[in-house]
DNA sequence: CGTAGACTTGAGGCTCGTCAATTGCCGTGG
DNA sequence: CCACGGCAATTGACGAGCCTCAAGTCTACG
């Protein structure tokens, strides 16, 4: 149930069997929601914490005149918001990308488990640390790339998450996300980022069939998007083995 | 010596006097960084935590082809880099923008006292949620807002921390950011920043002199960015009593 | 089949960047 | 005291990158 967590953890952190077995016993609910329906939508009051089981979920925010800003996108494993518990209510959603098993587990428990184990509370500091190393590149990305390189970047970093969490057949991976759902990733419009992803097409750098994604030179694309794996490396950790 | 930083957990969590005299006597080396001058650069191996005691201090990252985009404002009671005792060396800088004074602290005294106190451990890690949650704003500005609603957003978020330090006079501060700075924290130039800061002041929302800000319309300010500020406001907790 | 949603493509326009020159402010030194 | 150099701020002209609007295609699905 939590193994995608345990698998996670366990590349930051050396996890004693207790540890595991702790994270194995959480108490939780199960849920699934439908892709392009809303996990927790902005307003909620959080009571209980999200953790990704299985596909893919953006964190979003949407302003005023309609525009939105995706800030996260989580993978099986991740937390959605070990932080609203501190916020009165939700700034901001999380939707389905795909269709989603989600747990939800009581704050109280990780509390409890974190107090215990010294260990799994820096895992999960970690962890958080980790989502903020990427939050900082995406700031740079949108603050200072050009659009090409943006796409580029976000599709080095998926090829990234997605190996370690043994998503890769080939090398390629299945990619979920519209183009107007990149576009909301990247700070532009869909428009654009179909006219991108066609000259990345054009210079070889990948192919597309519906759905996924076929990286044909990740030499070049991490050329092209100045991609530095060093935030990813170290906090995820060495590869699993295979 | 460290009271920015009680007073800063003290707004978030309720800390014993045990809390706080732990806090107190923290051992660090104290470091004075002049204007301009890098706290930490990108590559360096870090070995201490460095804590912001007095002045502002930017987090950086410059791409290959030059350009830097600036992730992150510390003003003091902010710690520089809980995160980068997980990694090999910096993949960022950090540099000052004003005389700075910053704390050193040795990793292990950070992880004896969090284990010591459950509270402690928790301030911690809100501040490092906190953090996030101006990072997500941020990368929101960046990716959906107009270049004048970013500068208005920033002066807004600038407004609330500052306040909170009670760095404000009369609601004004001192803004110690050159134009190319503010450029490379909402990612434009510093050219189009020195127009749109024309466009605040001509429709009356604030007036500059040399390092100073003048906010004379609080409100319109608010409404053209429109901030949200659910984010600091849990997040930082109630206003402190004057 | 018929509809809805995503993708695709083109034309034109606006925001923002680039380049360059000028001003003003300081601190420094003759 | 004034000349000088350096840096930030300011402004204009021009151009590029990205957005807007719009139409059309393709696929999935009822």
């Amino acid at each position: 149930m939590t193994e995608a967590l345990i698998r996670k953890l366990s590349t930051i952190a050396d996890l004693s069997e207790a540890d595991r077995a702790a994270l194995g016993d959480l108490k939780h609910y199960m849920r699934e929601v439908p892709a392009r329906r809303d996990v927790i939508s902005e307003g909620d009051k959080p009571v209980r914490v999200h953790l990704v089981l299985e596909g893919w979920v953006a964190r979003y925010k949407v302003l005023r005149n309609g525009v939105r800003q995706i800030t996260a996108i989580l993978l099986p494993g991740d937390f959605c918001d070990l932080h609203v518990t501190i916020l009165d209510a939700m700034d901001h959603g999380m939707v389905a990308i795909t269709n989603v098993k989600v747990a939800l587990i009581q704050p109280e428990q990780l509390v409890e488990i974190t107090s215990r184990s010294a260990t799994l509370a820096q895992a999960f500091w970690w962890a958080t640390l980790l989502d903020e190393a990427i939050l900082r590149s995406w700031l740079v990305s949108v603050g200072r790339r050009s659009a090409e390189a943006r796409i580029a970047h976000l599709i080095c970093e998926l090829h990234v998450r997605l190996s370690r969490l043994g998503l890769l057949t080939g090398g390629n991976f299945a990619l979920p996300l519209t183009q107007q759902e990149i576009a909301d990733v990247v700070g532009l419009t869909s428009v654009h980022v179909n006219r991108m992803l066609r000259l990345l097409r054009k210079g070889g750098l990948i192919e597309q069939r519906p759905g996924q994604m076929y990286i044909l030179d990740i030499g070049a694309l991490r050329r092209l998007a100045d991609f530095d794996d060093n935030y990813l490396h170290t906090l995820l950790g060495p590869k699993p083995k295979p």
